[in-house]
RNA sequence: GGCCCCGUAGCUCAGUGGAUAGAGCAACGGACUUCGAAUCCGUGUGCGGAGGUUCGAUCCCUCCCGGGGCCA
């Protein structure tokens, strides 16, 4: 069952002592529990017999209108107008900080992602890791965690090394070497000369920036691996075939794996060795959780990295890995592979020249990370017009408006005796909010939150068509439900990465 | 061969133990002298298959079929 824990209904459940869901259909009431069937085993009584101290209790409370048994043992509960007007109250007065700061305790969490190797603008699907990643860490924020992002980069291996030597021989005028970076980034960085390195770190921070992901901090593999040293007494390493290996089977992952190359070779450390240095390093930084946000072709790197911590005697429940399944392009049809050294990759600018930031982003975290995602090329832009994004934005601008209308909202209130049905499903509807929150911290997975912004818009509309607000009987409790949407929807597309306009 | 993810409406997807499984898109038909029609209202014989656990399974477990991915 979802939990629901909006104050008011969070003690209205107390009293009751028995927690409350919203059933599919308002015949089965405002809130109904199915406390009495799951009672029923374990207090060896029937169900019903349950259901009916339920309801009897639940009568006597003063918030509940009315309460019935139904079905096998479901109670089902009518509030009255007193309940509505508690809840209107609890948004008001929590505004921007509604649904959040349930933190507890409250954690320093760094979110690393991203971290594509600047050898090209941002791709579409580094964008996936953003959007989800960012909308995670904004999702535990608002839950009252510190949250930090950073980047973490190589500009030292052998990709590097490439791409450097791609821009080069662009410069000379020469065609780039056969498994080389191509396309038109690398002539504009050919052009103006110089190592391209920090130059294409502008322009995708720039890029990310735009994509309204901003990063705490940078961190360089190269600077990382060279306190590797310092840090080897501490693993358990072996030595065979003259490289150096991590002993990580015994600590929970499948293998073993190199961290140092024999000589043969090179002697030098491998990209394993930079993660392991990484680790201490964010969790000797100070952050109590670190969260690395990648994509599922990296899925093996989830117990690698609880094997390190574990290795190191730090608590792997420290160390999370997130996963999102990859995105496909198809252009005509016909599934596409993108390779940026090919140069055939869309980029995270062009995409979103194509159908903005606000679809972009709700697009990308629409779908659950664990869902692949197809984006079709030639209905990118099509799509803009399509995009439900729209609909909740229009929702939030005609509110807008109705408050500029206005004369004020005003401060107290009262709730009519007799509220219309559309009233009392917004209500409902915002009281859920909460809950969505906290299920999208607790999955890791924000994609709940388009969804619930939807069916938000939806009974706002509804409402709106159905009742006058301004120069009503009851203009100030409308308008007071009315700003009190306002709160709900523009904190959940904040929490998306998504604008919330005034104006469209 | 081992591991990870996914099979839900014509299409893209929500729904991680509850009652009659939902939305967007697409299609058709209605509603603007009124706070924004980028809106609202109406029209839908769908959970890949077989077992199991449970009062109750789209959801949990096992096996099979199909799609995607990683490692070897």
């Amino acid at each position: 069952m979802r939990s629901l824990p909006a104050k008011a209904l969070e003690r209205l459940s107390a009293e009751l002592g028995a927690p409350l869901e919203r059933p599919a259909s308002s015949e089965h009431g405002d809130f109904a529990t199915n406390a009495a069937l799951q009672l029923a085993p374990q207090r060896k009584r029937p169900p019903r017999e349950i259901a009916e101290e339920l309801v009897q209790k639940a009568e006597s409370l003063e918030l509940v209108e009315r309460a019935e048994i139904a079905g096998p043992g479901f109670v089902n509960l009518w509030l009255g107008s007193a309940w509505y007007l508690d809840a209107l109250r609890e948004i008001l007065d929590a505004g921007a900080s509604y649904g959040g700061g349930f933190a507890d305790p409250a954690e320093r969490v760094q979110v690393e992602m991203v971290s594509a190797n600047p050898t090209g603008p941002i791709t579409v699907a580094s964008a996936r890791n953003g959007a989800y990643g960012d909308s995670v860490a904004r999702v535990l924020a608002h839950a009252g965690h510190t949250v930090e992002r950073e980047y973490y980069y190589n500009d030292a291996g052998a990709q590097m090394e490439k791409f450097r030597a791609s821009v080069e021989a662009v410069a000379r005028g020469e065609e780039p070497p056969e498994d080389g970076y191509r396309g038109a980034y690398v002539a504009e960085l050919a052009a103006t000369g110089g190592d391209p390195v920090p130059r294409m770190l502008e322009q995708i921070e720039a890029s990310l920036e735009r994509f309204r992901i901003h990063f705490d901090s940078w961190a360089l593999q190269s600077e990382l691996a060279e306190r590797l040293p310092e840090l080897l007494p501490r693993l358990d390493t072996y030595e065979k075939d003259g490289a150096v290996w991590a002993k990580s089977s015994e600590y929970g992952d499948d293998d073993d794996r190199v961290i140092i190359r024999s000589p043969e070779q090179g002697g030098t450390p491998t990209y394993r060795a930079a993660d392991i240095v990484y680790l201490v390093d964010k969790l000797e930084r100070g952050f109590d959780r670190a969260i690395y946000v990648l994509g599922a072709d990296h899925h093996g790197t989830r117990q690698w990295y609880a094997a390190v911590a574990r290795m190191l005697g730090y608590d792997p429940e420290r160390v999370e890995v997130l996963l999102y399944q990859l995105v496909h392009l198809v252009s005509g049809g016909q599934q596409t592979k993108i390779s940026k050294r090919r140069g055939d990759v869309v980029f995270l600018d062009d995409f979103e020249d194509e159908i903005g930031v606000d679809a972009a982003r709700w697009y990308l975290v629409n779908r659950g990370p664990d869902q692949a995602i197809d984006i079709d090329v030639d209905l990118a832009a099509e799509k803009t017009q399509k995009n439900p994004v729209y609909y909740v934005q229009y929702a939030h601008a005609r509110i807008a408006g109705i408050l500029r209308n206005a004369p004020s909202v005003p401060e107290t209130f009262e709730v009519p005796a007799e509220l219309a049905p559309e009233e009392k499903e917004l209500i409902k509807r915002l009281v859920e909010f909460p809950g969505v929150v906290e299920e999208a911290v607790e999955r890791r997975g924000p994609q709940a939150l388009p969804n619930y912004a939807i069916r938000v818009a939806d009974d706002f509309h509804r409402f709106y068509h159905e009742h006058r607000v301004l120069e009503s009987e009851a203009q100030d409790f409308r308008l007071a439900l009315v700003r009190a949407t306002q709160i709900v929807i523009a904190l959940n597309l904040e929490l998306v990465g998504v604008e919330a306009p005034e104006r469209m």
